[in-house]
DNA sequence: GTTCGTTGCCTTTTT
DNA sequence: GGCAACGAAC
């Protein structure tokens, strides 16, 4: 009888990863689980992102097309930097999957929606300053009777406004609870909001908040929409779940259906973004919305060095409300306990902090392994001051984003206004460059803009020139106006349509802002080449309606090929960063800086911000220490000079304070800098 | 009435 | 570097 003998057919992936043999028992168990519901709890370092590369990749080996995968992150960088490794492992065409940020997906599927939502030729984005401009033209047309009462500022009615709409309560209970002193004006409130959503519409604009507002009611309220979605998006992967919000989370629950295979990741211990509507919640109660749902934990960390890990498991030990994670540290120690630094002054911390750096870089570590983590950007100051005395060389996560710079906004500013006629923002702006407009000449201007024909919708009646120059400008600015206006001509062809970006930007510079910056500012040139750079990023974009909405939803001036146009960083460099932008990143050194309390944890979160505003700092410290892979060195100055009170003693951090004292390695600092 | 420069005070975190 | 308040200049 012969033998039986099948031939078992290789099934292995099309890419070769051996998924076994790359990730340990439980990354394994979370990347190869079968479709459904699934919650992955991953501490700090634990290789949360690398969990979550490997599902693509495996999703991608099992042949699902990559247009039907969606990969939702908080960063522009997370996602890009996400997809670079995907494509590093599997062959796949990673430009066909839908990742990025839940702005810019809400962005693409507003746009593929756009006439549904009455959005005839689009929409323009505002940022934040946009805004603000448009919220104060606002309040300016408003006529609002309060009397005696203080009223917002619009700074302060954005944030309401956004933050009920993040959170999902009405402004009515947002006022109550949050804004009580503001309880006497609510009427005014809410005119002022409704005349400013009102505005949006007229002006063909949407705010950061309606990217995700309207995709949600959008999905929520179209059967047939929702359900395409549905359908094309039958992996639905979220990083950092912790930090969603209600919006955000209902975004994803109707993007994936209620049997969707949708698979978050997220360490509830690092929720650091409760006070822009991040609600812990969503994780908390994930098994309870997805009751098929199944929990992966991922509790080995990689990263950091036992005695790191000791402090940060310490540490966030003093919050109550937590999943319990017991994190166990993968690598050995043995080298260096935390250090913790209290030095006189900021700026004898300051110089602690640079010559440590350089006695590390003379043992041969590279400067883009060292970083200095702090709670907020003026932290920063002296820091920045000394290491360029000493010649070491640094990037920073500024507070101002490139786009956000008053030159390249100008420029939007033109490109917008050629792109979208009603845009009363850019507008307003352009037309105040010239001299003798201010406020008063620009809104004429407009109001006389609105009743011409040039706002009309379609093919532009006549010429911008002949149409622009039919405006009320002031003598004083006719000349200039002119220019302006034949330049408007050059970024349209005859019927109106916007020629291609970097072309625009070309005409802009070249034709009347060059001189306008020449005569403005100081350091002109270095402007000049900043637009040069947005004009790179720019020839990428044959559209101008993509390109712009492109720099408003960037983020910030980081790192190599986020900001537009950036050459790669050839120079090795130290990082300074803020903790919240810091977050998923890893350093061998990090500096922890002004660890005193009053700063971190802010005075705010100590004085009326209850005790969970106070947990929240501490997973912020949390945060910054776990970046740690080799050496933390934790720094207080213990005098900080301050312009209304003079020299005021601080204490270290209560975060510091509460560590069993083995877990620090108190260093004395001698006179001498 | 409107524009525009000066001065003094303050500065959390961000898609 | 932003913002409000003030005052000079048009």
């Amino acid at each position: 009888m012969p033998r039986e003998y099948r031939i078992q057919q290789h099934r292995g992936p099309a890419s070769g990863i051996d998924y076994q043999a790359e990730l340990n028992e439980s990354q394994y168990s979370a990347v190869t689980s079968p479709p459904g519901a699934a919650l992955v709890i991953a501490g700090a370092g634990s290789g949360k992102t690398r969990t979550l590369t490997y599902r693509v990749a495996y999703l991608l080996d099992n042949g699902i097309p990559p247009e039907n995968i969606l990969l939702l992150t908080f960063t522009n960088k997370a996602a890009r930097e996400m997809l670079e490794r995907v494509s590093a492992l599997v062959s796949t065409d990673t430009n066909r999957l839908w990742g990025g940020t839940f702005h810019s997906i809400g962005n693409r599927i507003l746009r593929l929606n756009a006439q549904r939502l009455g959005y005839q030729r689009g929409f323009s984005i505002m940022d934040r300053e946009d805004q603000k401009d448009l919220m104060e033209s606002v309040l300016a047309g408003a006529e609002l009777d309060v009397g005696n009462y203080r009223f917002p500022k619009a700074d302060v009615l954005i944030e309401m406004f956004s933050l009920a709409l993040n959170v999902c309560v009405s402004l009515h209970e947002l006022i109550e609870e949050r804004y009580p002193y503001f309880g006497p004006v609510e009427e005014s409130i809410q005119k002022v909001r409704e005349l400013y959503e009102r505005k949006k519409q007229e002006t063909n604009t949407m705010d950061f908040d309606d990217l995700l507002v309207r995709v949600v009611d959008l999905l929520r309220d179209n059967v047939d929409v929702r359900e395409y979605y549905q359908r094309q998006f039958q992996f639905v992967l979220v990083d950092e779940y912790q930090d969603t919000n209600k919006l955000q989370c209902d975004m994803v629950d109707l993007l994936c259906g209620e049997n969707g295979n949708l698979m978050v990741v997220g360490d509830d211990a690092q929720s650091i973004y409760s006070w822009r509507g991040a609600d812990v919640g969503n994780i908390l109660n994930f098994q309870r919305r997805y009751p098929k749902a199944k929990t992966f934990k991922i509790e080995t960390n990689y990263r950091s060095v036992p005695e790191v890990l000791a402090l940060a498991n310490a540490s966030i030990a003093n919050n109550s409300a937590q999943i319990p994670k017991t994190l166990l540290p993968a690598r050995s120690g043995g080298k260096m306990t935390p250090a913790l630094v209290s030095v006189d002054t900021p700026s004898a911390q300051a110089a602690f902090v640079a010559q440590r750096i350089l006695e590390l870089h003379e043992e041969g570590v590279e400067l883009d392994e060292i970083a200095v983590l702090y709670r907020a950007h003026f932290h920063s100051l002296e820091i920045q001051m000394e290491l360029t005395s000493r010649g070491i060389p640094f990037q920073i996560t500024s507070g101002l984003r490139f786009f956000e710079q008053a030159h390249v906004k100008d420029v939007a500013a033109f490109m917008k206004f050629a792109v979208n006629r009603r845009d009363e923002v850019s507008f307003m702006r352009l037309v105040r460059l010239l001299p003798g407009v201010g406020n008063a000449s620009a809104s004429r201007m407009w109001s006389a803009w609105l009743a011409s024909d040039g706002v009309k919708d379609g093919p532009l009646a006549q010429k911008f020139s002949a149409l622009l120059m039919a405006l009320p400008a002031p003598k004083k600015a006719q000349e200039t106006w002119q220019q302006y206006a034949w330049t408007l001509d050059e970024l349209v062809d005859e019927v109106g349509t916007p020629v291609a970006p970097a072309s625009m930007i070309h005409s802009v510079t070249e034709g009347v802002y060059g001189d306008y910056m020449r005569t403005k500012f100081k350091n002109a040139e270095q402007r000049e080449q900043d637009l040069d750079q947005l004009s790179a990023f720019a020839s990428r974009f044959s559209d101008a309606t993509e390109f712009l909405s492109q720099l408003a939803l960037l983020t910030g001036v980081d790192t190599e090929g986020n900001q537009p146009g950036a050459q790669p960083q050839e120079k090795e460099a130290v990082t300074l960063t803020t903790t919240h932008q810091a977050k998923g990143l890893e350093w061998k050194i990090v500096f922890a800086v002004w660890l005193a309390d009053g700063m971190f944890p802010h005075r705010r979160a100590i004085d009326d911000g209850g005790p969970e505003a106070l947990e929240e700092e501490r997973r912020l410290f949390y945060v910054t220490v776990t970046r740690a892979k080799d050496e933390l060195y934790l720094v207080f100055p213990v005098i900080n000079h301050q312009a209304r009170d003079g020299n005021v003693l601080q204490r270290a951090s209560r975060f510091i304070e509460e560590l069993p004292d083995e877990l620090v390695d108190p260093w004395k600092i001698t006179a001498g800098w």
